[in-house]
DNA sequence: AGCACGCCGACT
DNA sequence: GTCGGCGTGCTC
């Protein structure tokens, strides 16, 4: 008999790996332990995931563990589980996350500098080095540099097993510049007490106490809470002062970082109580709240989906705000769905759940309505005014609206024009026969940039050049009436000569975007132009005057949440605009304005929810079947094409009913990444989903080579 | 991930 | 010959 463990690398592998605990470590090792072993040539941290006797030995040779530092607590058991389950609905590797949930320091590398020896020197001047070898050598013959950026110097892949070779013949030398490591201090749990009788605050409506009432009954349950910001805010300041009195912790979830700026309020009334957690936070700050947190000083954590593998416990109380957001998948790194992690936090801990969205997305309504967890605390009527365009824009700007604009600027206030187009025209057209310039693979119009006559696909990022003619018919070509931030400027720089312009869109670069969002802070930008990228960047409720430039022209992207995605796009549009009654909303459409536009205007959800609900009945879309997108990429578009048609053939076999729609083709432009490939398919219904990922995962373990993902629209 | 190993084309 | 790039498979 001897005794074994089961442990997790942060790696991106799916197995554990079986290791003889010494008796010398065996007082100290626990489950959730940080421990140190052998793999392979390397020594690498890991976490137990499991103890156990063994009467006989494997049949593998087994190592020893070598090490078990006392630097940090050991992990939770509800963190290994929670890595373990959302690896299973991800198919991310768990490992990867429980390296979310080290503390700061772990996670803190020393930094590393190669410098030249005297024998590299001399090897060098003697000129007998060539290749690789001798370039390395070259660049550090007058200075001391990292590998990172040797490696990206000389771009190659693999730079270790020329730096090994070289130290090991004497040539150069690994200098670690030791930081400055403070240990963490490592304090108890901390305990939570009720002292006296809580006390219930006050002016909450009866649903509030309803859920206070869930709160302390620590049975969990989830709700989605809607209604306007200011009243979600209140509301939920209220819950979460109650539940810090004498619950466990509070994570209030936010989509960015810059989001965390209306809740400076409620950081400021529970100051000390609360912190920040996201990846912007200096060494000393993240140190600092991170000790702040385990002693149970602050027991509110205000932070961004990273925030959810904070180890503390126990959870009490868990808000995801804004819940509509996409940037709650986070598709770079460990691939994650943070609003689904959430629910696998929640549910692990029994914590209340809240999500809340002024506009939240059509499923999760429906589930909760259906649930009878919707709890929606209204709005107040908003002071300004909303008129409809149909005609050109330059013409309207010119003629119709050119005094108002005008006298505006005059009493420096401020004007945002939203476009969602970047270039000059949102399609090009022929006036004879009705060709629209599409793109191959969206089949969606393409927008013409005037400065290089290209032809852009806003969807997954295409060009090519415009043609000159109609390739039907062979009439003139023309720009549409859709219009794009290029075209804008002119119009605006024309008609208010002397007026600055500023456009803010993705893809101008940080510091020039950080200089027009500063401007505009100052007031001194009054004229902004800016696509839904700005609508992140610029603080609330500044503009006296809103443009919303062709918003019906994404409704017709080839995506089943085209329509929430407006709605949510031009709600969040209104929010820039100044509550006063001189404030003005003006919407430009190329025809009649959707009925969806209006309901947005109006916020009339209810009424665009239940379209959209007939909508998605009528075409089997979420919530009446289960969408499941699947990746797969590898370093060649052929490795990749031919395990998709190998998954495919799987997944036909397990599952003969399966419906595929697509191919799906990527959003996202940055993802730099060509060689991927994705499929779409449909199943019945979100138990299903789970029978998928099984195949899914049967498939990965014998092509393990290939990063494979998943993300599930229930 | 990182590392070893083996294959293959290019160049002293 | 052998150097370096790249694909593949393994790590208890």
């Amino acid at each position: 008999m001897a005794t074994y463990c089961e442990i997790l690398f942060p790696l991106p592998v799916f197995q554990t790996f079986l290791y003889r605990l010494p008796d010398e470590l065996a007082a100290r090792v626990r489950v959730g332990s940080r421990v140190v072993a052998p793999l392979g040539s390397r020594k690498l941290s890991g976490y137990v995931l499991e103890i156990k006797e063994l009467s006989q030995e494997p049949e593998f040779r087994v190592k020893e563990i070598a090490a078990c530092p006392e630097d940090q607590p050991d992990l939770p058991g509800i963190i290994l589980q929670f890595a373990l389950e959302l690896s299973a609905r991800s198919l991310t590797a768990p490992g990867l996350f429980l390296e979310m949930a080290e503390p700061p320091a772990a996670r803190e590398k020393p930094r590393v500098k190669l410098a030249i020896t005297e024998k590299g020197l001399k090897e060098l001047l003697s000129g007998r080095l060539k290749g690789r070898r001798g370039q390395i050598l070259s660049l550090l013959a007058d200075r001391q540099l990292s590998p990172v950026y040797i490696k990206r110097k000389l771009k190659v892949r693999e730079i270790n097993s020329y730096l090994r070779s070289l130290s090991q013949e004497g040539l150069v030398e690994v200098r670690e510049k030791a930081g400055k490591k403070k240990p963490l201090k490592i304090t108890p749990a901390p305990v939570f007490r009720q002292l006296a009788l809580p006390v219930r605050p006050e002016g909450l409506p009866e649903s509030g106490h309803r859920l206070l009432q869930k709160l302390e009954s620590g049975e969990g349950g989830s709700c989605l809470l809607t209604g306007s910001q200011e009243r979600r805010l209140e509301f939920l300041q209220k819950i979460i002062e109650y539940a810090a009195q004498h619950h466990g912790f509070t994570l209030v979830l936010v989509p960015e970082i810059q989001r965390l700026e209306k809740w400076q309020p409620l950081l400021q009334s529970l100051s000390g109580r609360a912190v920040v957690w996201h990846s912007q936070l200096t060494d000393s700050l993240r140190r600092h709240n991170w000790n702040q947190i385990f002693s149970g000083r602050a027991r509110i954590v205000l932070g961004t989906r990273s925030a959810l593998f904070l180890p503390f416990q126990p959870l009490s109380l868990l808000v995801v705000d804004e819940e509509q957001d996409d940037l709650y998948y986070q598709a770079d790194g460990p691939a994650f769905e943070a609003r689904e992690a959430a629910r696998i936090r929640a549910g692990l801990e029994k914590s209340l759940l809240i999500y809340t969205s002024d506009c939240p997305r059509v499923s999760q309504f429906y589930h909760h309505r259906q649930a009878g967890s919707l709890l929606d605390l209204g709005r107040e009527e908003v002071c300004y005014r909303v008129d409809y365009y149909h005609q050109d824009l330059g013409r309207l700007l010119k003629k119709e609206l050119k005094e108002e604009i005008k006298h505006r600027l005059e009493k420096e206030e401020q004007l945002l024009f939203l476009v969602n187009r970047k270039g000059y025209a949102g399609y090009l057209f022929c006036s004879a026969c009705g060709f629209v310039a599409r793109c191959e693979q969206c089949r969606i119009a393409m927008s013409l940039q005037k400065k290089n006559g290209e032809l852009t696909c806003s969807y997954c990022g295409h060009t090519r050049e415009a043609p000159a003619d109609c390739p039907v018919c062979g009439g003139k070509l023309r720009p549409g009436r859709v219009r794009g931030s290029q075209y804008l400027r002119e119009q605006l720089q024309e008609i208010f000569p002397g007026k600055k312009v500023e456009v803010l869109e993705e893809g101008a670069g940080e510091k020039d975007s950080e200089k027009i969002v500063r401007r505009v802070k100052s007031g001194k930008g009054q004229l902004v132009i800016g696509t839904e990228y700005a609508l992140r960047r610029l603080s609330e409720g500044r503009f006296s005057m809103l443009f919303l430039v062709n918003p019906e022209s994404s409704l017709n992207l080839p995506d089943f949440q085209a329509g929430e995605r407006t709605l949510a796009t031009i709600y969040k549009a209104l929010e820039m605009v100044k509550n006063e009654d001189s404030s003005r909303v003006v919407a430009v459409t190329a025809g009649p304005e959707p009925e969806l536009v209006i309901q947005a205007l109006s916020r009339n959800y209810q009424g665009f929810w239940e379209k959209e609900i007939e909508y998605r009945r009528l075409l089997n879309y979420p919530p009446f079947s289960c969408l499941v997108e699947i990746g797969l990429d590898s370093r060649s578009l052929r490795t990749s094409g031919r395990w998709s048609r190998l998954l495919l053939e799987q997944l036909r076999l397990d599952f003969p009913e399966l419906e595929l729609i697509g191919p799906r083709i990527s959003r996202k432009k940055w993802r730099r990444e060509k060689r991927e490939v994705r499929l779409m398919v449909r199943l019945p219904s979100e138990e299903k989903a789970g029978n998928l990922l099984a195949s899914l995962k049967k498939f990965r373990q014998h092509r393990p080579a290939t990063r494979l993902w998943v993300r599930v629209w229930p």
